[in-house]
DNA sequence: AACACGGGGGC
DNA sequence: GCCCCAGTGTT
């Protein structure tokens, strides 16, 4: 039985590297809960590059979680485009409504009350807790997880209960008196641009002299691991379909599957690839108030692909003109070309716009 | 416990 | 291609 890993060191060297090499973040300069609250959703399962835009565009549009709370859903979901996971967004303007109904607009302060509130697990409940309000308590995430891992060489899978619970035990050793905002901000940035999943800093690490992953060379198997998954690949079919006048039919996905609340044209799904057009008039998903007589195919572009966690989406857009398109659709919506720009749209159909619009450009 | 849920970047 | 990212909610 090998001695616990030097955790004194451990927090010691981490400090000492963050106090130059810390990363500067607009919510580090004012612990706000809302902020901070704020960007913890944002940064759920996203790189801080890509979600600082839109922590920018959201403080700069909702100040306040009073501002946030009284935002529409559409321009709520409008804001998040593009950045994936929308239960974040759905789950954002919850919580916001419920803070200033049952709280007053007053984040809860303890790791136990930030819990009760939407999209708010245990790791953004406790970053909240020690950046906003002092506690002290350590953060568990992917970061802290793989750091943990390699420096006590530990293979134990972090992606199960039991797991988690081992790893909360390792990182509250790991903190021990340290300052919790400090020492969490520190190991997660440490993560970020020492300790990475591939490739880390290990010759120019300060922790090196003491990580057991490092001297035994098992740090690139670190974390263990136990899921896989599987992949299946989806074929969308798209109908945009316009009138003369400029009209498009659009329609909100409701249903429980991906994309939830974003927009899209009228959705034929098939299970295998290809097919011509008019088979899909006999498919059970074609709207039946749509008369397949009345529209004339202009075009059907090529296969555009996009990447989830678990499905790959093959989606093609079948360009349809309408000449006797109704004012009316039950459950659809008919917009404008230049009223796209309120809907929110998953990424593969705004990369569709963007095509077309430059077909547009170039034949106006 | 297992799975669903986006999109981007690195290699 | 595959892996991972300042994870959470549902079944």
């Amino acid at each position: 039985m090998s001695a616990s890993p030097d955790w004194l060191f451990f927090r010691s060297a981490l400090l000492a590297w963050y106090r130059p090499e810390r990363r500067p973040m607009p919510w580090k300069a004012h612990p706000d809960p809302y902020c901070i609250w704020l960007s913890e959703i944002i940064l759920q399962q996203t790189r801080v590059e890509q979600g600082l835009p839109y922590y920018e565009r959201f403080v700069e549009a909702y100040p306040t979680v009073g501002d946030l709370a009284a935002a529409e859903d559409a321009a709520v979901m409008k804001l998040w485009e593009g950045l994936g996971y929308y239960s974040r967004a759905r789950n954002l303007l919850k919580a916001a409504r419920y803070v200033v109904a049952q709280y007053g607009g007053e984040f809860p302060a303890t790791y136990e009350g930030l819990l009760t509130l939407p999209g708010v697990g245990p790791y953004t409940a406790a970053a909240i807790a020690s950046f906003a309000f002092g506690a002290q308590v350590a953060v568990l995430d992917g970061n802290v997880f793989r750091i943990l891992a390699r420096f006590a060489n530990d293979a134990t899978p972090a992606d199960t209960g039991p797991g988690r619970k081992h790893f909360g035990a390792l990182a509250s050793a790991a903190l021990g008196d340290a300052a919790a905002p400090l020492y969490n901000q520190a190991i997660m940035d440490f993560g970020a641009l020492v300790c990475t999943p591939r490739k880390p800093a290990c010759p120019s690490c300060p922790l090196r002299t003491h990580c057991r992953g490092y001297a035994l060379a098992t740090w690139p198997e670190l974390p263990g691991k136990t899921k896989k998954m599987a992949r299946r690949t989806r074929y969308f079919h798209y109908l945009v379909i316009t009138d003369r006048a400029g009209n498009t039919i659009v329609q909100q996905r409701l249903e429980k599957d991906i994309w939830q609340e974003l927009f899209q044209f009228p959705l034929i799904e098939t299970a295998q690839a290809g097919g011509q057009v008019t088979d899909l008039v006999h498919h059970p998903d074609w709207p039946g108030w749509l008369p397949a007589g009345e529209l004339r195919l202009e075009k059907s572009s090529p296969p555009y692909q996009q990447q989830l966690t678990h499905q790959t989406i093959e989606a093609v857009f079948h360009t349809f003109t309408w000449e006797q398109m109704p004012k009316k659709i039950s459950g659809y919506a008919l917009i404008k070309n230049k009223m796209f720009i309120k809907f929110a749209f998953p990424r593969v159909i705004t990369r569709f716009l963007a095509d077309k619009r430059l077909l547009l450009d170039l034949f106006s």
